[in-house]
Order: C-alpha cells, then sequence, then structure tokens
DNA sequence: CTGTCGACTTGAGTAAACGATT
DNA sequence: AATCGTTTACTCAAGTCGACAG
C-alpha cells in the first residue's frame, strides 16, 4: 500500500495531476461497476499507469496481491440526503473463541489447600496477576463481586475471601502457553499467519456501493475484566461474553444477510443507511454500544476526515473575527457571555477538549474546558518575571493530567477572580456555561463549528508555522527528519499527547550514547589517518599519495555524516522520551501541510515520516497549503 | 433546559511486524 | 540469524456532539 501511494503521489506530482470532479450517477454506477476488485479501472487510471509503466510494473503484482482498490472516493459527489449508503453487505462479525477449559493438571489453591477447576472468570484475573491492576482495592473488589455471581453455591460457602486465593499455577499455565506460542517453528507460525489471513479475506471486508471495502474491527471484542484508565470505579467487573442474541446486524435489504453461527439468531438484522455501523451490541459496564464499523481508509471514514480538515480550514479564515469577538465579550455585562468567552479563549489557545459532564461515579473523575472546576486553577498575580498567571492542573481524557503554566491576559485574568468568588474547591469554574451553549454560540459563529475544531485548526497551523520555521532548504536529510519531527512534537505538547516512557528507554539510550562514543573514536582516529596522509603527499608530492589523501578525507566526510545522524538520533530520542506522536499525525495534522512541505525531498524523506498509511492513501493527491 | 442515548472520533496501551545492525 | 528498537495495526476505553424526550 505505501509503495503504491507513493509511487501514485510521485507520479501524480510530476505530471501536474489536478483532481478533476468525477460526476456519477449512483445507481447507474451500480449497474456499470463489477464488484470485484481491479474492475473499476477508469480512464485516469489507466493514463497514469502508462506513464510510470516501469514503474507500476515493479509494484503492480504486490498490489494486485494485496487486493488493493484504487478507488478515488474523493473525486465522487457525496450523498446529499444525509444517507451514508445504498448498498451494503457483510459477513457478519467474528466471535471470541470459546473458553477452552484448564488442562486438569493446573490447580487452584484456596486457603493453601483445597483445589477447584475453574470457571473462566477466575482466569481473567489469574492471566493479570502481573499487572499492576491486580493491587486495586477497587479492582480486586469489583472483580470479586462479579466472580461471586459466577460460582457455584458450593463455591460460594467455600470461597470467601479473595486474598486467600491461590491463582499462580493457572498464571504460571498461561506465561508458559504464550512463551510456547513464541517458540513456535516457522511452519506452525506460518499456519496461524494463514489461517488469521484467511479469517480476514473472509470477515475482514465488507460491500459498500459497490466497493470491496475494508472492516476496521470485525471481530467481537472477547470477555475479559474491565479495565478502566485513571481511578475508574468500574475496574475489574467482568466484562461478559457477546452472543449472537447480542449483536445487531445492519446491512441493506438486497444484500446476502449475513448469517448467525449455526443453531443461534441474531438479536435483530436492519437496513438502516443513515449509519455507517455493520453490527452493534450493548456493553455491560456502562451500558454503552459498541460497533462494529469501516477502516480509516475506507470512503466513508476517509470523507469524514477530509470534511474535518476542510472545516479547520474554513475556521483559519475567520478565526480572526472569532478571536476579536470572544474578547469583546470579556467585558460582557452578562456573566453566562464572560464565561463562554474566557472558556473559548483557553479552548483556542490552550487546545483544551471541550469538557462535557459526566455522570459521577459511573467513571473516572476527569475534566475538560467547560467542567473545569475551581481546583484545577490557580491564579498569581505576579509569578517569576510575568504577570498574570494561570496555573491549570487536572486530569483530563484517560487521566493524562494536564500541568501548564501561562501568563493571562489581565482582563482574562480578572474574570477568573470573579468566576472564583464564594466558591468552593469542587465548584465549577464556569457554572453558567456547559458544551452545549458553547457548541450553540460556536455554530453561529461559524456553520459546523464546534469546539473541537479547534484542536484541529491549532494543531495544524502549529505544524505549518513550526516546519516554516525550522526547516531550511539545504538542511540535510537527518536534519529535515528532526525538524519534521520537532514540529510535530510541538503540535503534540500542544495538544498534550502523552506516553509512558518505554520501559526500554534509559537502555536505548545508553546503546546510542556509546555508539555515539565509537563514532566520535573513529573520527579522530579517521582523522588523524587524514594528517598523516596530507603529511606523506607533502613529502612526496606523488599521484598515489594526493590520492590517499582523497580517499582519507572522504572517510573523515563519511563519518562525520554518521556521527551528525547519530546525534540527531540522540536528541530526537530524547526530546521524545514522554511525548506521544502518533496521535496528532493520525487524527489531528492534514496531511497536505505534511506533503506540501516535504514534496521535493522524494522518497526517502517521505519513508522516513513516517506518514500513516491512512495519509498517504488519500492526503498525497492534493497539494496546496493549508493557508 | 436537562438528561439520556446513539453515533462517531480520539487516545493510550499493547502485540506483532518490520527493518536496520551486529 | 539473532538482536534491538521502531512502527504499525489492533484493541477498546473515553471523549465529542447532535437528536430527542419529557
Amino acid at each position: 500500500m505505501f509503495w503504491l501511494s507513493l509511487c501514485f503521489c510521485l507520479t501524480v506530482y510530476r505530471f501536474d495531476y489536478k483532481p478533476k470532479k468525477v460526476k456519477v450517477e449512483l445507481d447507474k454506477k451500480a449497474k456499470k461497476r463489477k464488484y470485484e476488485y481491479g474492475d473499476d479501472e477508469d480512464e485516469e487510471d489507466v493514463k497514469h499507469k502508462k506513464k510510470s509503466k516501469d514503474k507500476k510494473a515493479a509494484e503492480g503484482k504486490k498490489a494486485k496481491k494485496e487486493g488493493e482498490d484504487k478507488w478515488k472516493w474523493w473525486e465522487e459527489e457525496r450523498y446529499t440526503d444525509g444517507s451514508k449508503w445504498r448498498f451494503l453487505e457483510h459477513k457478519g462479525p467474528v466471535f471470541a473463541p470459546a473458553y477452552e477449559p484448564l488442562p486438569e493438571k493446573v490447580k487452584f489453591y484456596y486457603n493453601g489447600k483445597i483445589k477447584f477447576v475453574f470457571l473462566e472468570v477466575a482466569t481473567f484475573f489469574a492471566k493479570m496477576l502481573d499487572h499492576e491492576y491486580t493491587t486495586k482495592d477497587i479492582f480486586r473488589k469489583n472483580f470479586y463481586k462479579d466472580w461471586r455471581k459466577e460460582m457455584t453455591s458450593e463455591e460460594k460457602s467455600i470461597i470467601t475471601d479473595l486474598k486467600k486465593c491461590d491463582f499462580s499455577e493457572m498464571n504460571e499455565y498461561f506465561k508458559a502457553q504464550s512463551e510456547a506460542r513464541k517458540q513456535m517453528s516457522k511452519e506452525e507460525k506460518q499456519k496461524i499467519k494463514e489461517e488469521n489471513e484467511r479469517l480476514l479475506s473472509e470477515y475482514g471486508f465488507c460491500i459498500m456501493d459497490n466497493h470491496r471495502e475494508r472492516i476496521g474491527n470485525f471481530r467481537i471484542e472477547p470477555p475479559g475484566l474491565f479495565r478502566g484508565r485513571g481511578d475508574h470505579p468500574k475496574m475489574g467487573m467482568l466484562k461478559r461474553r457477546i452472543r449472537p442474541e447480542d449483536v445487531i446486524i445492519n446491512c441493506s435489504k438486497d444484500s446476502k444477510h449475513p448469517k448467525p453461527p449455526p443453531g443461534t439468531k441474531w438479536k435483530e438484522v436492519r437496513h438502516d443507511n443513515k449509519v455507517t455501523w455493520l453490527a452493534s451490541w450493548t456493553e455491560n459496564i456502562q451500558g454503552s454500544i459498541k460497533y462494529i464499523m469501516l477502516n480509516p481508509s475506507s470512503r466513508i471514514k476517509g470523507e469524514k476526515d477530509w470534511q474535518k480538515y476542510e472545516t479547520a480550514r474554513r475556521l483559519k479564515k475567520c478565526v480572526d473575527r472569532i478571536r476579536t469577538q470572544y474578547r469583546e465579550d470579556w467585558k460582557s455585562k452578562e456573566m453566562r457571555i464572560r464565561q463562554r468567552a474566557v472558556a473559548l479563549y483557553f479552548i483556542d489557545k490552550l487546545a483544551l477538549r471541550a469538557g462535557n459532564e459526566k455522570e459521577e461515579g459511573e467513571t473516572a473523575d476527569t475534566v475538560g474546558c467547560c467542567s473545569l472546576r475551581v481546583e484545577h486553577i490557580k491564579l498569581f498575580p505576579k509569578m517569576d518575571e510575568q504577570e498574570y498567571v494561570v496555573e491549570f492542573d487536572f486530569l483530563g481524557k484517560d487521566s493524562i493530567r494536564y500541568y501548564n503554566k501561562i501568563p493571562v491576559e489581565k482582563r482574562v485574568f480578572k474574570n477568573l477572580q470573579l468566576f472564583l468568588e464564594n466558591k468552593q474547591p469542587e465548584d465549577d469554574l464556569f457554572d453558567r456555561l456547559n458544551t452545549s451553549i458553547l457548541n450553540k454560540h460556536l455554530q453561529e459563529l461559524m456553520d459546523g463549528l464546534t469546539a473541537k475544531v479547534f484542536r484541529t485548526y491549532n494543531a495544524s497551523i502549529t505544524l505549518q508555522q513550526q516546519l516554516k520555521e525550522l526547516t531550511c532548504c539545504d538542511d540535510s536529510i537527518p536534519a529535515k527528519l528532526l525538524s519534521y519531527n520537532r514540529a510535530n512534537r510541538a503540535v503534540a505538547i500542544l495538544c498534550n499527547h502523552q506516553r509512558a516512557p518505554p520501559k526500554t528507554f534509559e537502555k536505548s539510550m545508553q546503546n546510542l550514547q556509546t555508539k555515539i562514543d565509537e563514532k566520535q573514536n573513529q573520527l579522530s582516529a579517521a582523522r588523524k589517518q587524514l594528517k598523516a596522509a596530507k603529511a606523506n603527499h607533502k613529502a612526496s608530492h606523488d599521484d598515489k599519495s594526493k590520492k590517499a589523501v582523497e580517499v582519507k578525507r572522504k572517510a573523515v566526510q563519511r563519518i562525520e555524516e554518521q556521527l551528525m545522524k547519530l546525534q540527531m538520533q540522540a536528541t530526537d530520542r530524547e526530546e521524545n522520551k514522554q511525548i506521544a506522536l502518533g496521535t496528532s499525525k493520525l487524527n489531528y495534522l492534514d496531511p497536505r501541510i505534511s506533503v506540501m512541505g516535504k514534496k521535493r525531498k522524494k522518497k526517502k524523506l517521505l519513508k522516513n515520516l513516517n506518514v500513516p498509511k491512512k495519509i498517504l492513501s488519500l492526503g498525497v493527491l492534493f497539494f496546496f497549503f493549508f493557508l
């Protein structure tokens, strides 16, 4: 896919391709085109293929084998009636493998002696023994409660204390199993791989409006213990097994409906083309609905993604107006308008999330902008050299801590002081505001504008500015890479995308350092040799010694380059310790910016940038600035 | 206006694949 | 070919946001 897209992109670039609107009547198209891949090759495609024939020939085989579709959905008309598709056919989800009882010899002990043969629930806990979760009180309590529900009355009467349960033998067994899996022979591994591929090709694709599209998650989530993030009150609860009777299937009437496994029934089969999902079920922990939907490379997801960036680009055009307005609103007579304006300022400046209110006790206590509480900010009229500093400290999405100290404008500061008056730490900072009020207001300012658009917009604009600032045309490739990553990092910092420092971080850093040291030694050695060669040349003045000097000079140069590359890597890695780049790359950065900035640098750079596949398959075709 | 639900996006963590290096 | 480290692909939890009922 990567290479296909890459050469596609190069081809397109080279021949100054202009995306052409293709108007197709959908129903007609349905007749004309067959369902199988490869049939829908239009003239454009053929033309391109010819122009880059040799290249394509090399990649062609691979592409065919992978069954990639060259369909350019972005050139087609969208549905305007709110429907998402006309035709949808799929084979239904793949269910989790049935529970295999443990072998008799694997024992569980209670209070050091009594052994049992156990239910699946117990194995879930046994599998997690090494995980920190199993030491947490809430986790244990929730698990134990749900476990008891599943016990026989005999077990119930004997097992009364989780502390006296010894799962270690079961745990050993699972570990040994996963070890055995790793040690499997090549052939066995190959077999499993093939089986997976078969499953993928059978269940991993659907047909939506005449195209074979990849499904994102065609496997139903297996049962297990719920792992919430942060201090989740429900962690450890049993996530029950989903049966066909729980699943609602969505497909078109005129399609071949998926068959439930023998002896079972679907909960329902519906034909709702106003939604994009293929199957859904209700999960038992929060009672929320889970869906089976298409892969990001599909038309339906890609269109949405593309629209998202378009909205952000529209915001670009009127952001100044909006900013002027909210600054004006800081002076409003009405408290709710002031609150709205200050909240919007934070969302815009700090890329905070909207912050919907959540049901207390159902989830971890996290907040976003509108749900900030008094306890989450501190005001400092003066701090170091700066005036009017606000300190934020709260847990955001996924219980990731947001900590930031920023100087704000005086008016904002005064407003915040006003909002804090007569409030307890646990009171809402913006008591007259919620996300729906805010979004309604935003909608009035610009069609399609909501709080999250600011995140997309600010992420994209930051990337672009950073790239402009950091890169310079004749940088070497490693230097360019470093600056791209730095720009990307600036975005990740803005969006507060964090990660736990990799477990192997220290060690790998050390390894890199030793490499650098070695290179340095090599370099000084090479320099000495060069010097010697020069001296030799001076003495003898013959051709041979001259050549030797050249050779040595080249060697020094090469080593210098290598050293620089290593040092760049080290800086990059160090700076990247706690920052996750993937998310912003995937969800916030308009692909066109990456492509724009780098288009001249061809293959190698593009490859090293690690532009996500999804982006390569869509965005690469458009060459224009975000600005 | 408030609360709930449904659909869909965003996000961190993890396992597997990959690819460069020794 | 073994190792190491990175990247990708999955997984599934946790958000956003609009619709709708009362």
